[in-house]
DNA sequence: ACCTGAACACCGTTCAAGT
DNA sequence: ACCTGAACACCGTTCAAGT
């Protein structure tokens, strides 16, 4: 991994330990992250990170800011393909639950605001992005009939919990042996028949 | 927090250790949880816990178990009471929510299932009950017609998929200024709305 | 500007030894 | 059976010093 002659010390050493940091956390979680086996893979003294990053939580931090622009744009590629409302909805949806389980380490950490004090404002703004993306296009489907009347924002809030939700049963082995797939389906068709219509009677 | 007269040689050291480190982790989170200053907040060696928990984990995933058991006990609590099994039904939502936000730290603990070797079979199992618990208030709600017909295990693990959701979001801070109860009953609402029938057209 | 080396104060885990 | 004390191999963080 390491290599002496590796231009760490030329100003590219931030985001080698930013990518050597993201394949660790996909591999063994962000537990087994250390700043001082991620300097020793990238064949720097153990102080070095600590150049770039004011400490290990400013590290995964910024590998969370990664995830969330990932998410966003992948969240926006969906929503803006072609066919109708519904179909538009359910492929974010789709590309948000497959994205949760791919990279669910990152989501964790994307997820646990720890110390709202300096970067995780850039944090909740991403995560406050998703969430709008989300809104527009609900506001869309308002204006074509196929979604109830309501603040697009809150509603948006209920789609995410929905797709969230699922995403963490199914990294928490809770779905035993169903299909991720399938139940992705039916959690949608449950989430967009809620969001048609507003129930006619009250609980 | 040390007494030199405590009884923990007599017995009872696993269960203050497992009473401290819950306590440590609602104010300070998993990450600051250390088998050392457990020991020493009860006045006893380093290597003591030791011989209660194999390793840190196993602390942790039994403070998961702990936690599912009473997270269970509320949700039968929950269900048991009187009224329509839609009532029923949000009540369970509503308690669901309200330990997963008053415990967050614990409910990542009993949501992250590491090494799935030796106890978390345990911590699945117990996972398992919360949602057999859902599902069968919904064959129930099934059986006076108020709930679409399917698998009952399958729509509560849609069920599921919106309470801990949003419970995510809440904990994450990504409700913005959305009351939590507002949040909730629109949740309940359109949750119990696509339950209530299948949609007539498919996406 | 960027990195190093030593230092400090922590960790988890193991294991012989005590009672 | 239960706990101790020392030991080992790690950590994150800081800081003078190097280039």
């Amino acid at each position: 991994m390491a290599d002496a002659d590796a231009p760490y010390h030329h100003g590219n050493l931030r985001e080698a330990l930013l990518a050597r940091a993201e394949t660790v956390l996909t591999a063994s979680g962000a537990d087994s992250l250390s700043l001082r086996a991620l300097a020793r893979d990238l064949g720097v003294s153990h102080a070095a990170p600590g150049r770039h990053f004011r400490d290990r939580q400013a590290l995964l931090d910024a590998l969370a800011v990664g995830g969330f622009t990932r998410l966003n744009e992948r969240l926006r590629a969906a929503v803006g393909g072609p066919g109708p409302v519904t179909a538009r909805l359910a492929r974010m949806g789709r590309a948000y639950i497959g994205f949760a389980v791919a990279h669910a380490p990152l989501l964790s950490l994307m997820f646990t605001a720890k110390h709202a004090d300096h970067s995780s404002a850039e944090l909740r703004e991403l995560g406050h992005q998703s969430l709008e993306i989300a809104a527009e296009l609900i506001a869309l489907a308002q204006q074509e009939g196929v979604v109830r009347a309501g603040d697009p924002a809150r509603l948006a809030q209920v789609a995410f919990s929905v797709v969230h939700g699922l995403a963490a049963l199914a990294v928490g082995s809770l779905l035993e042996d169903t299909p991720l797939d399938e139940a992705t389906d039916l959690a949608l068709d449950v989430l967009l028949t809620g969001l048609a219509a507003a129930r006619p009677d009250i609980s």
